[in-house]
DNA sequence: CCTGCTATTGATAATCATTCTCAGCACGTG
DNA sequence: CACGTGCTGAGAATGATTATCAATAGCAGG
């Protein structure tokens, strides 16, 4: 018996949906909790945990946290991430995967796996300077 | 008046350099008392930090802490890691910088950067099982 | 070689995100 | 509906990083 369905979990699953780009858990938390929600802070951890790795979101780090994001399941792809608000275009990139595979396979590495971001100023962003 | 020469930031920048891999501040700390240096964990960190904006370390961040590397100045690149032994290869790689850069023209944004780390297990590694 | 100004240092406390603990609760099966 | 076990959450614990701040030590001048 594992993975039992909870409001809990379906609440973060929502909330990450309703997310334009990466959040925090402890922003995700906030919002949850100014939304009226009684969940605890644990659960929205343990619940972004299991979604990222059930491959329902992907995560990356900045400056010492963990952010998350409601992807696409089960497509491999990368992020084009505003750096001022956050708005990310999911990317995808043939090249580029054949490019980190070769790479590692060139200096003897197996099991390889990547991390490639890409960050800028959105266009909207631009405009308030 | 900027930015004295201290025996403590050589004593960190010494202690990089010869350095495999990419090393927290916490081990290179520890490794710089082993070695009967009295320097302060502080010091470590703000010598670490000014090293990488100075150019003349490379920085990443894994399982929540960040990791720094002593890196050749002034070229940008990019690294092959091995995720158990941490020994490092530079790699250049024009392709995926003129990717990054028409991925990010391509949706309006400007100012692009971006991460891109390939991990996998080395040779050496490989044979250890 | 002295002097003064000020950047730097480091022991320690403070932050902050994330994880752990564990008693009480609730999902899902029968 | 009853039971067994996974799930939850308040609070403590952890661990990395940063802030404090008095004492120290580069370094430019004299
Ligand atoms: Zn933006
Ligand atoms: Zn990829
Ligand atoms: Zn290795
Ligand atoms: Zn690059």
């Amino acid at each position: 018996m594992t993975k039992r369905a909870t409001w809990q979990r379906e609440a973060v699953r929502d909330a990450l949906s309703t997310s334009e780009g990466f959040v925090s858990a402890q922003s995700l938390y906030g919002a949850l909790r100014e939304s009226g929600s009684p969940i605890g802070l644990a659960t929205v951890y343990r619940a972004l945990s299991d979604l990222a790795v059930g491959g329902d979101a992907d995560s990356l780090q900045q400056e010492g946290e963990s952010l998350y994001r409601a992807c696409t399941p089960g497509s491999h792809h990368h992020h084009l991430i505003c750096r001022n608000c956050g708005l990310t275009v999911e990317i995808e990139a043939d090249a580029v995967e054949a490019w980190a595979a070769s790479v590692a396979a060139d200096h003897g590495f197996t099991q390889p796996s990547h991390v490639v971001d890409v960050f800028g100023l959105c266009a909207a962003c631009q405009r308030l300077g």
